[in-house]
DNA sequence: CATGAATGAGACTTCATTCAT
DNA sequence: CATGAATGAAGTCTCATTCAT
C-alpha cells in the first residue's frame, strides 16, 4: 500500500516537473532568460509560483538544464536523420522540413539564445563552446559527400555548403512569426545541383 | 560670448546623446530590452548612470525611439537601393551585401527583437504592426519584376520570392556570430534564374 | 481543509493590509506625501519594505485611496451627527468635541494636506474639487437654521457662520501639538447667540 | 572705478539673494521641506538651478535661516503692535487682520511646518523649542489685562484666552485657500466681553 | 505536495550637490 | 557671477527565493 502511494506520488512529481519544464521552454524561447519571470512559467503551467522551487533550484539552473537537453536532442536528431533510408537529397528535404516545423522551434530558439544572445550562465557558454556548429557540419559531411557523388548536390567545398545551409535554415527558423517562411522546395535550391 | 558658449553646450549635448544612443543600440541589440540594464549603457558610454536621465526619460522611451529610427532607416535604405543605377540582379547583390554587412546589424537586431521577441512596450508593437514585412516586399516588387522580365531572376510569384529571400537574409543576419555567414554569391542562388 | 486554509489566508491578508493602511495614515498625516518614505510606513507596520507592494501598487495609489476614504468618512460622520437626538447647540457641541478628538486627527490631516498642501496626484485634486467645503456647509445648514429659530445660534447668514466655524475648528485641529487646543465651551462662543 | 564695480556686484548679489529667498519662502510654505526641490525655487526665481549654490550652502541651511527669520519677524511684529497707540481691542483687531492678511502667510506657514509637520533639521527643532507659543502669550499679556480692566475683553484667565485666540488665528491662517476665512468681527467674538 | 505571504538584493529613477566652462 | 553637464546617494519598485501553513 505505501508502495502504491509512493509510486503515485512519484508519478505526480514527474508529471508536474514535465508540465513546468515544457512551460519553461516555451517562455524562455520567447522571452529569453532575463525576460522570463518565474511567475510567467508557473502561470503558463497553471501552478503557484512557490511550486517552482519544489522542482528546480533556481531559474538559471533550469535554463542550463534545458539548454543541455536541447543540445543533446539536436545531435540525436541529426544522427537519426542520417540513419534513415533514402537518397541524400531526400534526407536533406526531411532535415529542412523538420527544422521549419514549428513544433521543434522552442528548443531551437533556446539554443539560438544561448549561442548569440544575452547574458548566459557560464555553464551555458561552456556547453555551447563544446558544441559548435562544426559538430553538426561534421556529422552531415558523409551525407552531402554522397549526394555530390550521386550528382544530386551542388559541387564545391561540402563543408562550406553544409555550414551555409545550416545557417540559412537556422536563421529562417529563428525568425519565426512575423516573417514568411520560404517553401522547402525553394530552400533546397541552395544545395541542389542545377 | 554667450552665443559661443551656447553653441558649445549644444555640441556637448548632441555628442553625449549620440554617445549614449550608440551605446544603447549596441547593448539593446545584444541583450534585448529586459536584459539591458541602464548601467550597461552608461558603462559602455563611459558616463555615470545618473547622466542617462539627462538625455532620456526612461529606458523604455529610449528603446521605442531607437526602434522608430530603425524602421525609418530601413525603409529609406530600400528606397535608396532602388534608385541606384544598374541591373536588378546587381541591386539585389548590393542589398544582400548591405544586409550582411555587420555595421548595420545592431539596428537590424533591434527590429528583430521588436518584431519577434520579448515583451515590448505597446508603442513598439504598434510601430511594428504598422510596418510589416509586406511593406518591404511591395517596395522591392518592381525591381524583381524587372529582373524576371530580363531573365535574371527566377520565375514564380515575385512577392513570395521576395518575402522568402528577405526572410533568408534576415535570418542569416540575425544569427550573427557563432554561425558561418554564407558568401553573397551563394545566397543569390535563391533568386537567380538557373 | 482547503476551505479553512483559504479563510486563514484571507484573514492574514486583511490584517496585514489594515496594519499597513493604519501605519500609512499615521505617517502620511505627519509627513505628507513627499515626506513619507515607504520604509517609514513598513517600519511603522513592522514588516519589510518589499511587502508594501503585495498590498498596494504604489505610494501614490495608497495615498489616493486613503484620501478617498477620508472624504467618505467625513461626510458620513456629518450625516450621522445630524440624525442624532438633541438640540442644535448640543449637536454642534458634539461636532466640536468630535473634531478636537485627537483620534480622528490623522484622517483629517490627510484631507487638509490634500486640500492645501504639496503636490498631490491629479486623482486627489479631483476628489477634493468634487468635495469642496461647501458640501459640508450645505449639510449642516438645516441644523444651524433650526438653532437660529430656537434662539440658540447667533444671527446672521447661516452659511457664512457655518463656513467660518468649520474653518476655525479645522484650523485648531490641524495645528495639533505645539499649540494649546482651546476648550469646547470657549470655541462655541463663535456660534452661540449672546 | 573698481570700487564702483564692486558695489555694483554687491548690489547684484544682494538682489539675487533676495530673489531666491523670497522664491524659497513661497515654495517652502506651499510644499514643505521634503516637497520642495531646488529646481522649484530656482524656477520660481527665474534662474538656473546651479546658481542656488552661489548663495546658499544647502537646501536645509536655507530652510533653517528662513525659519529663524520668521521667528524673529513674528516676535518683532508683536512688539510693534503693542507699542501702537489705541485701545486694547483696537490693537487686537489689528493683530487679527494682520494675521489673516495673506501677505504674511508664507512666513507663517513656514513656522507652522517647522512646529508641527514633517522632518525638520535639528537646528529648526531647537529654534522652535526656544520659541514656544508661550513667548507670544507672555508678550500679549499686558495688552489683554488692560483690555479686561477696561471691560473690553472677556473675563477669565487671560493667558488661556490669549493662547486660545492665537491658536484659532494661527489655525485659520494656516488653512489658507480652500476654506473660507471668517470675518475679523466674528473672530473677535472670541475675546470681546459680551 | 501546494500555496502565497514575506524577505531583501538589485534595478530604475530622482534630485541635491559639485564643477568645468 | 551664471549655466547646465555630471555625479552619486537615496528612494521607488520588481522579482527571485524562502518558508510557514
Amino acid at each position: 500500500m505505501p508502495r502504491l502511494k509512493e509510486e503515485q506520488l512519484q508519478r505526480i512529481y514527474e508529471e508536474r516537473k514535465r508540465q513546468l519544464t515544457s512551460a519553461a521552454v516555451k517562455v524562455f524561447a520567447q522571452r529569453g532568460l532575463p525576460g522570463t519571470k518565474i511567475s510567467m512559467i508557473t502561470a503558463e503551467a497553471g501552478v503557484s509560483h512557490g511550486l517552482f522551487y519544489h522542482y528546480f533550484k533556481t531559474k538559471e539552473e533550469l535554463f542550463i538544464s534545458l539548454v543541455r537537453e536541447a543540445v543533446e536532442t539536436s545531435l540525436k536528431e541529426i544522427d537519426d536523420l542520417i540513419r534513415l533510408a533514402g537518397s541524400p537529397i531526400d534526407k536533406i528535404r526531411i532535415l529542412t522540413e523538420g527544422m521549419l516545423d514549428a513544433s521543434g522551434a522552442p528548443y531551437f530558439m533556446l539554443l539560438h539564445r544561448a549561442r548569440n544572445f544575452e547574458e548566459v550562465p557560464e555553464e551555458v557558454s561552456r556547453l555551447i563552446r563544446e558544441h559548435p556548429m562544426d559538430i553538426y557540419v561534421k556529422r552531415l559531411l558523409p551525407l552531402f559527400e554522397e549526394g555530390q557523388q550521386r550528382g544530386e548536390i551542388a559541387d564545391g567545398d561540402p563543408e562550406e555548403l553544409i555550414a551555409g545551409y545550416l545557417t540559412v535554415l537556422s536563421g529562417v527558423m529563428v525568425l519565426g512569426n512575423g516573417y514568411s517562411t520560404p517553401r522547402t522546395e525553394w530552400l533546397l535550391r541552395f544545395v541542389e545541383k542545377r
